[in-house]
DNA sequence: CGTTTGGTTGAAATGTGTCAAACTTTGTGG
DNA sequence: CCACAAAGTTTGACACATTTCAACCAAACG
């Protein structure tokens, strides 16, 4: 039952001691729920073996059959598909904290790649890991069960996006997105970010032409919504781009809920 | 803590017994885990309200902070978002066995509506119950997960659908998921089923108009590769549909696959 | 039967894609 | 530190997929 695991076919992996008091992946469950002790040595017991990937790397591929998935420590992915005719569609950005492939601990075979936007630092964790946490702390495997969902509520909001919005405000949302998103893991300072996404990923992203989404953005900085330049972005006006992009928070579910009974 | 049950304000609900033989939940989940007595009973024993719910009438709605959740038992529903501009995106359809706001469970607010697309007969289960059972059986509470993660499988390949693909595809590719999704809780007799969705409907998922719809079913029929009437779907061509639809089923993960131990 | 719902058609308007070239910034090796 | 290459962005002109509007038709229905 030999599972293949792609990962950085032939790419370099410096392991390395990651610091346990930053893990990504701890704080962010403890924006979920609040650990009691056990869960937390759980967490932080983890095997993890930690990589350095560099930019624009397959981490895992569709098609694939992992035996572990990871968790972002730094760095961007972006996560997609490609039709039959090779166009790309990515469904999906990943931040600090995220596990891209999460979901191959259900289900067996990738229905997606996840590729590095940028230099990034992963944690792989074996299923078998995984699985034992799941069953030791139900309550862990409560937050992850909900993160995917909360996954699943942003790749219907882009289904929205793509489907029913123009450009204009496709690129304002997406941007939005991001913004909160990063600020939840504390990436935003001053309404700027470090966004290490070029015009061909973010036309990838909202179903578009590289071109159009240059005009786009154009109009965007005319407005005076943004800046964007490089990998920088600032946002000028966040009400009229929350405006433009037709944008409401709701659907990343960030607010701190309550785990029912 | 009063929660909001929007569910069919003012509609009709006619409490009817459910012949627990032909239950679609349990059909389902053994159609992914060999169930134990146990768990089996477990699930039979779950206190379920029936209700007959009449055609285009929303089940739930965004905004909502449902206590209980639905099965689809028999009839169409669709999970939909509406943009700020009054625009909708359909994101999903749901058929028999379908739970179309399991996610409810975990994020208190809906962030989508869901609305009957036939008259529809759907099991409503408290949360209380849900969770109860969860607790109870770990292996079902994994194979809710599990379903959660091929709806967010499908949303992927909705959105590089609506993406990277031109209307003609998209259309095919909405077609032959359906068939196979409907064949497999048993929908489906010689390449034919019935599909209570309007072409208004069917531009809404697709994220095109009505009218852009409408003309590339005709082209399909010319093509010869379905025919489509009222609502009778019969694929006269699955080949060529697949072909046109750039289909490939593994991203429904129907495949009967060993929940890892 | 008239009314409603869903489907069909044509013509004109337009958002967006394509192509191809030029420009700018970034990174790198000499 | 310059020079060159590579990567990313910007531009214009044109093509075209798709939308919009508006009317008409057909089947379902009470």
């Amino acid at each position: 039952m030999a599972n293949t695991d792609a990962c950085t076919t032939g790419d370099v992996i410096l392991p390395e001691p990651f610091p346990p008091d930053h893990n990504p992946l701890v704080r962010k469950l403890e924006s979920i729920l609040a650990l009691t002790d056990e869960e937390r040595q759980a967490l932080l017991a983890l095997p993890m073996q930690v990589a350095v990937i560099r930019k624009d790397q397959d981490i895992v591929r569709e098609g694939d059959r992992p035996s572990r998935s990871f968790v972002i420590l730094s760095g961007f992915t972006c996560t997609y598909k490609a039709s039959g005719e090779g166009r790309r569609q990515i469904v999906a950005f990943g931040i600090p904290g995220d596990m891209p492939d999460i979901q191959s601990l259900h289900l067996k075979v990738l229905d997606i790649s996840v590729a590095t936007l940028s230099p990034c630092s992963v944690g792989f964790i074996t299923h078998e890991a995984l699985w034992d946490l799941c069953m030791r702390c139900p309550r862990i495997a409560a937050a992850f069960w909900r993160e995917t969902l909360v996954e699943g509520a942003v790749f219907r909001e882009w289904l929205l996006n793509v489907g029913r919005r123009e450009a204009y405000a496709r690129m304002a949302h997406v941007l939005c997105e991001l913004l909160v998103r990063l600020r939840a893991v504390g990436l935003v300072e001053d309404h700027a970010c470090t966004l290490p996404i070029t015009q061909v990923e973010f036309a990838d992203a909202l179903g578009a032409s590289t071109v159009h989404v240059n005009r786009v953005v154009q109009e965007l900085r005319a407005d005076g919504l943004i800046e964007l330049k490089g990998e920088r972005l600032s946002v000028l006006d966040w009400e009229k781009l929350k405006q433009a992009g037709d944008f409401d928070p709701t659907y990343l579910h960030l607010v701190q809920e309550r785990a029912a009974a």
